[in-house]
RNA sequence: UGACCCAUAGUGUAACGGUAGCACUCCGGUUUUUGGUACCGUCAGUCAAGGUUCGAAUCCUUGUGGGUCAACCA
């Protein structure tokens, strides 16, 4: 029964689950669910949701079912259904069943007349604003609606007009008569159904009246016996709520239990930040590799099994909290590094002149694909006279525990051979353009007899061979940890430096044959997957994120 | 001038009332034809004050700090 193993400790809503199970609550099962609503892509705080919600299903030997909460026709469109769908599959989870809570409006409408019958719903004429002003302010009282005493019989016939489409939207709506001086404003004589000639993406003109959240999401629970119903604190106040329909309508007594979401830095998880970045055009889209979305993230090579194992080790409680990136970075980089083959790229290519090396030859190197996995087996490269190498590992004045390359130092060229800088060529600016150096013959990768030892080993591409490539290098969207939390707008806040498009990268001939999210170590450099623009006319790759660069927080520091 | 939720290293998260642990970060080191990876090590924490107890991160009280609640949204 219990997946649980001693080494690793449980979170709170795993005691609770085994608290259940070992007091046989719920016939010993657990059935959970996660339960978004389509108007919108999910995000990185989904993500979590998900894993949690599917993650004890499959701990508990329990079954977990997706259910889009799709009682509000204004803002929920199929697109976001098929795009849900398709990242929690991405994502590595399988649901039991896929529900819809339009499903169940047949059965929510009669709930409704149930409460009803039993005195506990009334149809209130008052409008919008003035049932906002009876409701009174979290220190001061409600007053109880003039309608709020309506016999049952007129309450019902009531209803039944509005599902009728006998009214106007707004006119009237259904409410549950509980307690307007309730400390709780969620208790305070809550909305039930709306009117909304709305166009609803599965049922259609079908219906006119629509259930709220309340009466809509913990009935669905109910209807599909969840055990366990998780949600985000925001719905704290809504649990007594849900056990109050559950008491009054005599219903499957599912369980809420909430949990603090999970905040990532230096970006917002916010479904209408996130929209307003991609309406007014500060990205490129809902997958633009910058956001937060699964689907941006899926695009611009980050793994699901990362994205799983940041969701587990972050772990889940109940305080506030910003998760640092840094720790989703190091998943990914976890991932990647056990699974991605290194190829070359040079993103700032300086050229190289080997003055000793034959014009026109080529010399086919051997190079490993991936040295954490010896089955990824070899491939060969392409040496001739003319090289790339990285603007960065060279230094005409190199500070102290500078490895590279500088005027009369050597370094190893990975793969290939031992190279040494013997002349500098500048242009009139005094930019150097290009390095003439040596090549030691005997120094061959592998069969190095030269004794030679360069302190740094180095990337390079053969210039004659080389594809040309487009790299986008993606930095955090935002300069600072938690935008979205002071007074600042967004837009003051967005980093401009969270795209840099380098045209002109020349990366190894291999690459040519690259497809859409194909994945890559370029040594040295960093993680980065092809991206869907990509054509093979036209490369493109996405920085997933750069290796740790130790060098660079040296030199920093000077 | 209300009700509810929360408070453990920089970050995130553990600890039947019984040695405050783990991961990331930071810092230092070993290995390395990636200044990557791997491995080793260091620094660092119970919001405060009372109380209960042989013993409190844990239970109680008060305070402090943070968050949530007044959409015909979910």
């Amino acid at each position: 029964m219990s997946a649980s193993n001693e080494n690793e400790s449980n979170n709170f809503l795993e005691t609770i689950i085994e608290e259940d199970l070992a007091a046989g609550r719920h016939d010993g099962r657990v059935l959970t669910r996660f339960p978004p609503e389509p108007n919108g892509y999910l995000h990185i705080g989904h993500a979590t949701s998900i894993c949690l919600n599917f993650g004890l299903g499959l701990k508990y030997d329990g079954k977990t079912n997706l259910r889009f909460d799709d009682t509000n026709p204004s803002t929920e469109e199929t697109e976001y259904v098929e795009s849900i769908l398709s990242d929690v599959e991405w994502l590595g989870f399988k649901p039991a069943n896929v529900f819809y809570a339009s499903d169940y409006f047949p059965e929510l409408y009669g709930f409704a007349r149930d409460l009803i019958k039993k005195g506990c719903a009334y149809v209130d004429d008052s409008s919008a604003e003035e049932i906002a002003t009876m409701k009174g302010t979290p220190t001061q009282v409600g007053v109880n609606s003039p309608f709020r005493d309506r016999s049952i019989e007129e309450n019902l016939e009531l209803f039944e007009k509005m599902k009728n489409g006998d009214f106007k939207e707004g006119t009237h709506v259904l409410r549950a008569k509980i307690d307007m001086a309730s400390p709780n404003m969620i208790m305070r004589d809550p909305l039930l159904y709306r009117i909304k000639f709305a166009h609803h993406h599965r049922t259609g003109d079908t219906w006119c009246i629509y259930p709220m959240y309340d009466m809509a999401h913990g009935q669905s629970d109910s209807i599909e016996k969840i055990t366990h119903s998780i949600c985000t604190l925001e719905f704290v106040p809504h649990r007594e709520l849900y056990d109050w329909m559950i008491d009054k309508l005599e219903i499957y007594p599912s369980k809420q239990y909430e949990f603090a979401r999970r905040n990532l830095s230096y970006t917002v998880v916010s479904k209408r930040k996130l929209l307003r970045l991609v309406q007014e055009g500060h990205v490129k889209g809902w997958d633009d590799p910058r956001m937060p979305t699964i689907s941006a993230m899926r695009r611009r090579g980050y793994t699901a099994l990362a994205i799983r194992e940041w969701a587990k080790r972050v772990g889940i409680a109940k305080r506030e909290n910003l998760v640092d990136l840094g720790l989703l970075e190091f998943c990914v980089r976890e991932d990647l590094n056990r699974l991605s083959v290194r190829v070359m790229a040079v993103l700032q290519p300086l050229k190289v002149t080997l003055t000793n090396f034959q014009e026109d030859k080529t010399e086919w190197l051997e190079t490993e694909n991936n040295p954490e996995d010896p089955e990824a087996g070899v491939r060969s490269l392409p040496f001739t006279k003319t090289l790339w190498i990285e603007q960065d590992d060279f230094m005409e004045t190199p500070p102290p525990k500078y490895f590279r390359l500088s005027p009369g130092g050597l370094a190893r060229l990975k793969s290939a051979y031992i190279i040494q800088c013997d002349e500098v060529v500048k242009d009139d600016s005094g930019q150097v353009v290009e390095l003439k150096c040596t090549y030691f013959e005997n120094s061959k990768s592998g069969e190095d007899t030269s004794g030679l030892k360069p302190k740094s080993t180095i990337h390079w591409v053969s210039a004659e061979r080389a594809v040309q490539a487009e790299i986008r290098l993606y930095d955090r969207l935002f300069t600072v940890e938690n935008p979205g939390t002071d007074d600042r707008d967004l837009l003051e806040l967005i980093n401009p430096e969270s795209l840099t498009v380098i045209s002109n990268a020349q990366v190894e001939p291999a690459l040519a044959e690259t497809n859409p999210g194909d994945q890559y170590q370029f040594m040295r450099l960093g993680y980065f997957a092809t991206d869907p623009d990509s054509t093979p006319d036209h490369l493109v790759f996405n920085r997933t994120v750069t290796l740790k660069d130790t060098w660079k927080k040296v030199a920093g520091r000077n």
